[in-house]
RNA sequence: GCCCAUGUAGCUCAGUGGUAGAGCACUCCCUUGGUAAGGGAGAGGUCACCAGUUCAAUCCUGGUCAUGGGCUCCA
């Protein structure tokens, strides 16, 4: 005889075994009815789950993240249900929950439409209108492979051969619709009030690019209509801090069909880059480095040692003259190496760091290029430290706190990080790994950061530490990084004479902080909507006059706070002034410098900054030391 | 690279088997106006590129290029 213990620690006796709609029931008629599944002991179950012995429970509702994931996975159900009643002959697949919703993937012997996508939408709410109840039954394995087999779902077929041995194969059956599942379900389609379908998009067969190219349907399902509309309008917001419109609109940069993956930066744009570059020329300055510069193409046999010629060929591009092969840098640190190889290099000149801005070429696949976020013709904020085993802990201790602090002063406080350790086939000894990964792990420890380890996710030359940060979008993208280098420096022939005068072949850490200079750009922009602080805005001031009486002071306004170290233009166009600082106002400048007669009357500055305050008159002195503490700030007054 | 969608004026976008339109921007004129659009006139396009079908193609068909969204958050 069951007794269920609830959440609010109360407990409830049953004289023989219940499910968990049975108990919801015993606690009211409402909590019956917002019942999606259970909680037994910790387990999601359905709320057809018989209770037989004492539990702990709780009733799941979409009031529960739980509950929530549920609906998308039911609603993913109910989209491959639908898309069997007016497509028979396509296959099901896989239909998983994801971040805000669902996708399925189907086999299908043509492409599903737009207008395919309205009629499955459709038919998805008739089947939910139709509340019909979902069903769960075991099968044993031999059999549940001929069922599917028999309805010539070969894919399900599959993925049961693929379920481990002691596993249960469930079930889940609304009407002639039968689908695998590990469930919990809702109860009945009824539950399922709230979803959009999104898009159609192909998906490989478990991702992988030799198998079939399926298309995957992506949508969305909500607990409440008000919860989805929120989300939709979250998209539009998103779509506007979009790193090429915003490029576009503020004139920072374009693309264009004769340079693919590549970037036109304007005026503005490589303003902006001038000042990250040079912000981190800084940090190089007051950390050690030294910046040199290496070619722009290298011989082939240059990239034959490297073993680029052999691994990344196709990604390289490459040029000839006078019968000879030349590859453009994909990558620094073959050059780096022939820089340190210059002269003979004691274990007192360890470590070593070589910084460039190099400018690297990479063939990207053409369905993989995104704006700024990958291209093909990127500059890194590359350095290469070449050290000792016993040096890799100390460096990338001191590498994640200078990434840190950059991060900070572009205004992001979240990072992700991810330690990749050995993979399978590597090259060096176990030891050198187990000390390097040792190193890795320790330096983040010791930073007190969460950071996420996979295991054989490693380059094959050494273990390595990724950083990434989000776009508008939720999509995360790797900036930083820090990667050991067992492999290359012997390779390329780089020694050094240790202490007991012996020739040792030194460690090289390959590390970024911002990765690509224009990846970094494009992420910055989204993360600030485009009004980027004070600090990095291409144009932080723009001194308006009112008429043309005013004109002259405007540019000798202007004139003073350029010499003051200020990026400050000057518009005297013939135009009323609401007109100019609403044109000011969309290119999202910090601040707009108003001059009128008054203010030349009093020798002063009328200012208005970008959140559309007007701060008033004040004298030029009092304006530049308040630009110059926002300055001092950095991210931080982001 | 693969799947789907898209490509019309500088920008944002309408549109049609009979050689194209709007708003903003641009040029000129009037206006000298105090915190997010003053008024008038004008100029501007080989409808991405290449073939094909047709009396006729920006529109239909095929190809190419580019852009956008996706391509293991696993039943």
């Amino acid at each position: 005889m069951p007794v269920v213990r609830l959440p609010d620690g109360s407990e409830r006796k049953f004289n023989k075994p219940v499910t968990v709609a049975e108990v919801a029931a015993d606690i009211g008629a409402g909590l019956a009815r917002a019942a999606l599944a259970g909680k037994v002991n910790g387990k999601l179950v359905d709320v057809s789950f018989l209770i037989e012995a004492d539990s702990e429970i709780s009733v799941v509702t979409d009031k529960d993240r739980e509950g929530l994931e549920i609906i998308r996975h039911s609603t993913a159900h109910l989209l491959a249900h639908a898309v069997k009643e007016l497509f028979p002959d396509a296959q099901v697949t896989i239909g998983p929950v994801i971040e805000d919703g669902f996708y399925y993937d189907f086999s299908f012997k043509r492409p599903f439409t737009p207008q395919d996508l309205e009629a499955i939408e459709k038919r998805m709410a008739e089947i939910a209108r139709r509340d019909i109840p979902v069903k769960r039954q075991i099968m044993p394995r031999d059999q549940a492979v001929a069922f599917f087999k028999n309805m010539g779902e070969h894919y399900k077929a599959e993925i049961i051969a693929a379920i481990p041995g002691g596993e249960q194969i469930s079930l889940y059956g609304q009407d002639n619709f039968i689908d695998l599942c590990r469930g919990p379900h809702v109860p009945s389609t009824g539950k399922l009030k709230v979803f959009k379908l999104m898009r159609v998009a192909g998906a490989y067969w478990r991702g992988d690019s030799k198998n079939e190219m399926l298309q995957r349907i992506y949508g969305t399902a909500w607990a409440k209509k008000e919860e989805q509309d929120a989300y939709l309008h979250r998209l539009e917001e998103a779509e506007k801090r979009d790193h090429r419109k915003l490029g576009k609109q503020l004139n920072l940069f374009h693309a264009q069909e004769e340079a693919p993956g590549m970037v036109f930066w304007h005026p503005r744009g490589w303003m902006i880059y001038q000042i990250v570059e040079q912000y981190m020329r800084g940090i190089f300055r007051d950390n050690g480095y030294q910046e040199v510069c290496s070619p722009q193409i290298l011989d082939r046999s240059l990239w034959e040692k490297s073993g680029h010629w052999e691994m990344f060929r196709e990604h390289m591009f490459t040029t000839h003259s006078e019968s000879r092969d030349y590859a453009v840098k994909p990558m620094n640190c073959p050059g780096h190496v022939q820089i340190f190889n210059q002269g003979l290099k004691s274990y007192r000149d360890l470590p070593l760091r070589l910084a460039e801005f190099g400018s690297c070429h990479r063939n990207e696949p053409s369905g993989t290029l995104h704006g700024l976020m990958r291209v093909r013709a990127f500059t890194q904020d590359d350095a290469h430290i070449f050290c000792t085993e016993d040096q890799i802990l100390p460096e990338v201790a001191q590498f994640i706190s200078l990434l840190q602090k950059a991060y900070a002063d572009f205004g992001f406080t979240e990072i992700i990080y991810r330690l990749s350790t050995r993979p399978l086939k590597r090259v060096g000894a176990d030891e050198s790994w187990d000390k390097a990964e040792k190193a890795l792990d320790t330096a983040l420890h010791s930073a007190h950061v969460t950071f996420t380890t996979h295991a054989g996710e490693g380059a094959f030359y050494g273990p390595k530490v990724d950083f990434s940060l989000k776009d508008c979008l939720g999509r995360i993208w790797q900036c930083g990084t820090i990667q050991v280098d067992f492999s290359m420096p012997g390779r390329l022939g780089a020694g050094y004479i240790a202490e007991d005068s012996s020739r040792q072949v030194p460690v090289m850490l390959h590390r970024a902080i911002l990765g690509s200079m224009e990846r970094f750009i494009g992420i910055i922009l989204e993360h600030h909507a485009g009004a980027l602080p004070l600090w990095l805005a291409p144009v932080q001031l723009m001194v308006m006059n009112i008429s043309e009486g005013q004109a002259h002071y405007a540019q000798a306004v202007t004139e003073d706070l350029r010499k003051s170290g200020f990026r400050a233009e000057c518009d005297l166009r013939n135009e009323k002034i609401t007109y100019k600082i609403r044109e000011h106002s969309l290119q999202k400048l910090p601040y707009q410098v108003i001059v009128g007669d008054k203010e030349v009357a009093a020798q002063r500055v009328a200012v208005r900054t970008r959140s559309g305050q007007d701060l008033g008159q004040m004298s030029l002195q009092a304006f530049i030391e308040r630009l110059q503490s926002e300055i001092f700030q950095r991210g931080g007054a982001a």
